[in-house]
DNA sequence: CGTTAGCACTCGCACGGTGAGAGTGCTAAC
DNA sequence: GTTAGCACTCTCACCGTGCGAGTGCTAACG
């Protein structure tokens, strides 16, 4: 389960790996710098508080964690978080009680995929004290499983779409004239021979096959605009990298100390909304096939260098494949934080799974 | 257009109310406590500062503003801005080069409900500076327009409904044993004809009534299964007041200077996920049948003490009925704001309108 | 009697100085 | 290599101070 590539910075020894361990884990729950002599009380390591410095003072040499200033303790640094993450926090899973937990919540609601989502976001979240996020499972290129026309008034009706993927979407689709239900119904059977199992692309080829009469019944009219509105549907979909993002417990990063009173997390959620760069992550994520975390300066956005991210891909590459995550200031609870999301992207995995076995 | 029933303040003497305007109109775009200079500065009225300042003290003493300390300018109390917006701003309207702006973009728009909202929403926050919200137009009853039932693997199959109301709905069912989709035609085609144009009642009653074969067919076990699947996810609608809320913009309530910097943010942020509560402020609002303003303590929860909402129902009652509307500071500009809400609903109620002629 | 000029008064705020406390880095001894 | 001891540094909270803004009052004016 390779995370990343190994920076080159090599192992520590025993002393140093702890001790550095045991900085981050201070910081992570106390938010405070953490002194050389609140080490040795809390973490017993049989040497004194100077022996402690002289490697907190290695440790910062090989920039793992810096000073704020002079007379303060330590702070991580990102390529602290990094280390830790690689070398200290690989075997961490979520333990069982918690497993069953969210399996039992998950077994609880309503066999939906938005409440999945919802939920894997909600869960992480309440977790990991961070924000969750989960994007649908959205396949490369999607097929029709089954087109309806419903009639909405005279000259309107609502085109819904589902797809073989199992999810759905609906566009209303304005007629040339009157048209009722029945004529609907025939126009939706013809195109769900012309459209069912088929690609965007294979659809556009279908649909210039037709039969070019020069004389156009009416139905072959309404088929024809009826194809070309599935079409724009189908591209639209397509296009996108991500169908839709649910996030949940974005307060939560607000109430962390290093954001509560700054202008930062504003910039944060700005950058959330930047649908190309989440695209972009998401890419990247489904591409590595496994799970990545980012952390500070590791993401390319300014606004979030701050902040770490811990995304893992679900699905099944091929298929539909989506992101769940978590996103907190750097100072986040990374073992138990990458153990969630871990266990959520493999049970998101299985409700796909299962969904298209 | 009678917001509130008039309050017993009475009018004010007219300097008094171009002084309380001036002041309130100040205030919004300064945001910080206006002097009696500034005031002459910025709004000659042909008097010296000291007779501004008499009439300030008298405001003051009816409510209408506050010092915040002795060496301060004058800021609006909540009791300033209801006058203000009751007596002074009632004639503002949307300049008709915004008006068509905002048409346009509603026509550049998909043709499907969900953009709908999404631009509502945006187009609101944009134009006031504030958070936008739109609510989904929710009918009281919602009655079927049409089922399908769309095979997705051998033992599950997918319901969509479409509603009269032009909303839709999923949900998976699971089925005894192994269907395809010629019989799931068949049971669908059986429960078009049960429930089409039907409330969820309705249809209870006819599903009991059905035959009580001793020896059930296949399909009339199916039949019922899927029917009472119907039932759950058409009473899970009925009963929630909001389907779905949008909004936007909140990043600009985080950015205002009185939130900046303060946690208060935070807790009107947790109050607008309280779902009860939006679903009473949208229940009120769509009784009232008109736009609503709610200015700081007017709001019942304390966490929306330091902000306001202004809300406008859209749709036809007895019909789907869904709502619109801004939140920001206690300082926001109402009469944009006003202007903006009163727009976009009647923009929205149109579509409705002609959704559902 | 409303309006105005003048002035004293109040109060917040930014500034600079100070002392305590925390925590380090260094040195010298073990 | 480890440790005790100590000097040194720097932040932070506290405090007093002076400045400036803006009011409220008073007395004069039309």
């Amino acid at each position: 389960m390779a995370r990343r590539p190994r920076r080159t910075i090599g192992s520590l020894d025993a002393r140093s790996g702890a001790i550095l361990r045991a900085v981050i884990d201070e910081y992570i729950t106390s938010a405070t710098p953490v002194s050389s002599s609140s080490l040795v009380s809390h973490y017993p390591m049989g040497v004194s508080s100077a022996t402690v410095r002289n490697t907190l003072s290695d440790l910062e040499a090989l920039g793992l964690l810096t000073h704020p200033h002079t007379s303060a303790g330590r702070v991580p640094t990102d390529e602290g978080y990094r280390y830790y993450v690689q070398d200290l926090a690989d075997e961490w899973s979520l333990p069982p009680v918690e497993q069953r937990m969210i399996r039992h919540q998950f077994g609880q609601v309503e066999f939906v995929s938005e409440h999945w989502f919802r939920l894997a976001a909600s869960t992480l979240a309440a977790n990991t004290g961070t924000a969750g996020l989960a994007t649908t499972a959205k396949p490369q290129t999607v097929r029709v499983r089954r087109i309806d026309l419903v009639s909405v008034q005279d000259r309107m009706a609502m085109m819904v779409v589902v797809f073989r993927e199992g999810t759905m979407k609906q566009a209303l689709q304005n007629l040339p004239e009157t048209t009722d239900q029945e004529q609907l119904n025939r126009v939706a059977g013809l195109l769900n021979v012309l459209a069912v199992d088929r690609t965007a692309d294979e659809i556009m080829a279908a649909l210039s096959d037709l039969p070019h009469e020069s004389q156009l019944t009416v139905e072959s009219d309404l088929l024809r605009r009826a194809g070309e509105g599935l079409l724009r549907t189908m591209r639209e979909f397509d296009a996108s990298v991500i169908d839709d993002l649910f996030s949940d417990g974005l307060l939560n990063v607000m109430a962390a100390p290093e954001f509560d009173r700054s202008a930062k997390v504003r910039q944060v959620f700005a950058a959330l909304e930047n649908r190309a760069y989440l695209g972009s992550l998401v890419e990247s994520v489904a591409e590595a096939g496994c799970i990545q975390v980012f952390i500070g300066h590791e993401n390319r956005p300014i606004e979030m260098q701050d902040v770490s991210l811990i995304l893992a891909p679900y699905g099944r590459v091929g298929r539909a494949v989506g992101v769940v995550g978590v996103l907190g200031p750097t100072r986040m609870p990374y073992a138990q934080a990458i153990a969630s999301v871990e266990f959520v992207s493999g049970l998101m995995s299985e409700l796909v799974e299962h969904l298209y076995a």
